[in-house]
DNA sequence: CAGCTGTATCTTTTT
DNA sequence: GATACAGCTG
């Protein structure tokens, strides 16, 4: 027992020892906080201060939930199983599927995701006869979310007069949603924090019941909870008020989501009484990445202020990686990985490559495949997005639940079996006026009018072999079911056929991805007790993320967002795309809040490194159809200048700046600029990124060039056969093709 | 009336 | 550079 305290230091001890009333930890980027939150659950359990069952543990991603509680295994072995631990919206839909019978919700609710309610919004909408441009259903979508996150319901707003338009407007759709939802058995993503606050006002016996099981509460990074998980906090914390908040509000980087800042700001206004830890020791980051991070996030006003520091020493200065383009930068990051691996002895897994948007991989990617170095990527299209994933978790979420109409327009003509829009429609009006749901319309489509005898069979052909599934679901376990409905319903066939053989080959191998995560998780379930059925699995697939599937195992090199990254750290982080207008985006840089928030973002890149941190930038990038010119982000100047090292080339040479003085480099980098502009303009010239044609091989792309004049050896990039080939201008005899 | 083809429209980050 | 939708065709 007291072994585990000896791995703590004195600040982290005591944060572990205070185990009762309410307690914040402050805790810095790579201080120990996933130690010692761990800990501190291990030490309530070893000192039998409370069963596993009565702890309950908030993370914000299901890896950290999984990650610390296999630590916890590690620690007090499979007795501490029965916690609870998850993210705010799992534990939300395990209490709400608990209690489902007693809160008048069906147990076999779906999740819709943004994808599925933006679709349910566009129907309602335009039944509304609502404009889709004045009324964009994406938008409308994150106007209901945000009011959703501040726990305002459509009767609140709709008893009190609106004087907007607009706002009066989304105050009817809301509601209409909320009603096409209790429909269709489904709830959204922020009805998984709302429903539980409502069931705990509505029902006092169900919120004694959980307050008498949770008597010891830890949120993990906190400072990224909003509004409504704060209120549902406030109803699960119990007299005792065991709860433990952990966060840095220099890492909350969430407020665009609804995150409130004020949440970790203004803890000890809420709970008078509660005892403040400060984690300031980093164990994580060289110095020099420590001082620069720190020089970086002092600039931010709205923070509680601490002191981060270490014993580690100096380590290499931060690189500064001037690109041309977005390939270039590409390329230059392909160097330092190069570079890393001969110098350093690094594998790829120790690499992360950190970008702002997503989009920004894509480049990276193009540049990573060809020169043969493996690589993940997390987020982008995630592998629960992908279309025949969505294909497949259509059919089983209907089996599921039936009411479900967005999953059963999705299949119901997929793969095609002649039945098309017009006939769903005819069958839905048919729903709406016997007050069924549309599936169950689809068992007596012969009583809808204007339905010819061919469609109608089609129909109840497609309705009489859900029904079968329907009826073995309790005889087959998940993956059987799923794999027969799969084959039976023709999709296999479908992705055999459709597709050229790479597209369809990889689409299969998905599909049996997909069950083999099934099978896992039903095993893993078992193994717990819980629930492992079809419902189970889908309620988990729904919450989960890229991130959460992600095997780090695996040797290759990381690409992710930076979002993605919190939590994470690299021995080696590579920070692309640090230009004004993509780092901070474009709509930020306006409102001192969101720049901020951007700086932090920044700041949660940095610290992700351990050893070695790079930061790029291209002068030049493409951004949808035309191109921009860019200055380097003004994050950039607020890192000291000693603890930067200017780069030209990666390997090889000493193509360091000496110089100190920030006017020096900053007349280097407009020197840079000039150049640039003068390579752009050198028209009839080849210049990287240019599409060109070639007699033999087509059309391609230029993604390098070396040398100057008839011997300037172009590369270009076929993507016809892609192939890459090595060219002399002379002899190649390339055709520059027209832009767009 | 289903299904295909071409055009318009956007792209921040995610539970 | 992918997706959604309108409009056309069979």
């Amino acid at each position: 027992m007291e072994d585990f305290l000896n791995e703590l230091n004195e600040e982290q001890r005591k944060a572990v020892l205070a185990t009762d009333g309410p307690v914040l930890i402050i805790a810095g980027a790579g201080s120990g906080k996933t130690r010692t939150l761990t800990y501190r659950i291990a030490y309530l359990i070893k000192k039998q201060l409370a069963k596993p069952s009565e702890i309950l543990a908030v993370t914000f991603t299901n890896k950290a939930a999984r990650e610390m509680k296999e630590r916890l295994t590690t620690l007090l072995g499979s007795q501490a199983l029965p916690l609870w631990m998850g993210t705010f919206h799992s534990v939300c839909a395990r209490i709400l599927r608990t209690e489902a019978e007693h809160i008048g919700l069906s147990r076999n609710f779906t999740i819709y995701d943004v994808d599925d309610s933006v679709r349910a919004l566009r129907k309602i909408l335009s039944s509304k006869g609502l404009s889709p441009q004045k009324f964009n259903p994406k938008v409308v979508q994150s106007r209901i979310s945000r009011l959703k996150n501040h726990f305002v319901l459509p009767e609140n707003l709709l008893e009190q007069e609106l004087d907007d338009e607009y706002d009066q407007i989304v105050a009817e759709v809301y509601q209409a949603y909320m009603a096409f939802l209790k429909k269709n058995e489904a709830l959204d993503f922020d009805d998984l924090l709302i429903r539980p606050i409502q069931v705990f006002d509505d029902f006092p016996e169900i919120k004694a019941k959980y307050n008498k099981k949770f008597q010891y509460i830890l949120v993990d990074e906190y400072q990224d909870t909003n509004h409504a998980q704060y209120l549902l906090l406030k109803r699960l914390v119990n007299e005792r008020k065991n709860l433990c908040v952990v966060g840095d509000e220099d890492q909350s980087i969430y407020g665009w989501r609804g995150a409130d800042i004020k949440n970790i700001l203004n803890f000890n206004r809420d709970f008078p009484e509660a005892r403040i830890f400060k984690l300031e020791e980093n164990y994580r980051s060289h110095n020099n990445i420590l001082q620069a991070a720190n020089a970086v996030v002092r600039n931010n006003k709205s923070r509680l202020g601490k002191n981060l520091w270490t014993r580690k020493q100096d380590g290499p200065k931060i690189k500064l990686v001037v690109a041309d383009d977005e390939a270039d930068e590409a390329l230059k990051v392909v160097e330092i990985i190069h570079d890393e691996m001969y110098t350093h002895k690094r594998s790829f897994k120790d690499i992360a490559i950190l970008y702002r948007t997503n989009a920004q991989s894509r480049a990276l990617e193009d540049q990573l495949r060809r020169n043969a170095i493996s690589y993940t990527i997390i987020g982008g299209v995630k592998f629960y997005d992908r279309k025949e994933i969505k294909d497949v978790l259509a059919y089983l979420k209907v089996l599921v639940n039936p009411a479900d109409s967005v999953a059963l327009r999705r299949i119901i003509n997929f793969p095609l079996r002649g039945v098309g829009e017009t006939t769903v429609n005819k069958i839905e009006r048919f729903a709406e006026m016997e007050n069924i749901t549309l599936f169950d319309a689809l068992g007596r489509v012969e009583e809808v009018a204007n339905i010819s005898a061919t469609m109608g069979s089609r129909v109840k052909q497609f309705y009489l072999m859900m029904k079968k599934f329907m009826e073995l679901k309790d005889e087959l376990n998940a993956v059987e079911l799923a794999s027969t409905l799969v084959s039976e319903a023709g999709i296999m066939h479908h992705y055999q056929t459709e597709y050229d053989q790479y597209e369809s080959e990889s689409r299969i191998e998905n599909i049996k991805e997909l069950f083999a995560t099934m099978e896992q998780f039903t095993r893993e379930r078992e193994g717990e007790g819980r629930d492992s059925d079809l419902a189970a699995f889908l309620e988990e697939v729904s919450l989960m993320t890229d991130i959460d599937t992600w095997n780090e195992s695996s040797n290759a090199v990381t690409l992710m967002t930076l979002h993605s990254a919190k939590g994470l750290e690299f021995p080696v982080v590579c920070i692309t795309g640090l230009e004004m207008g993509l780092m901070p985006l474009q709509r930020t840089s306006a409102d001192l809040k969101e720049l901020e928030e951007e700086r932090r973002l920044f700041y949660v890149g940095m610290t992700r490194a351990m050893e070695s941190l790079y930061l790029t930038y291209a002068k030049y990038r493409r951004r949808y159809n035309a191109g921009t010119y860019n200055t380097p982000s003004l994050f950039l100047d607020e890192i000291p200048t000693e603890l930067l090292e200017f780069k030209t080339r990666i390997a090889g040479t000493r193509g360091a700046s000496r110089g100190k003085r920030k006017t020096e480099r900053k007349a280097k980098l407009e020197a840079y600029f000039q150049n640039d502009d003068q390579n752009q303009d050198r028209s009839g010239e080849f210049f990287v990124g240019q599409k060109v044609y070639h007699e033999t091989f087509g059309k391609g792309q230029i993604i390098q060039l070396e040398g100057s004049g008839d011997k300037m050896k172009i590369t270009v990039h076929f993507g016809r056969d892609g192939i890459t080939k090595k060219l002399i201008k002379k002899f190649a005899n390339l055709t520059p093709l027209e832009e767009n």
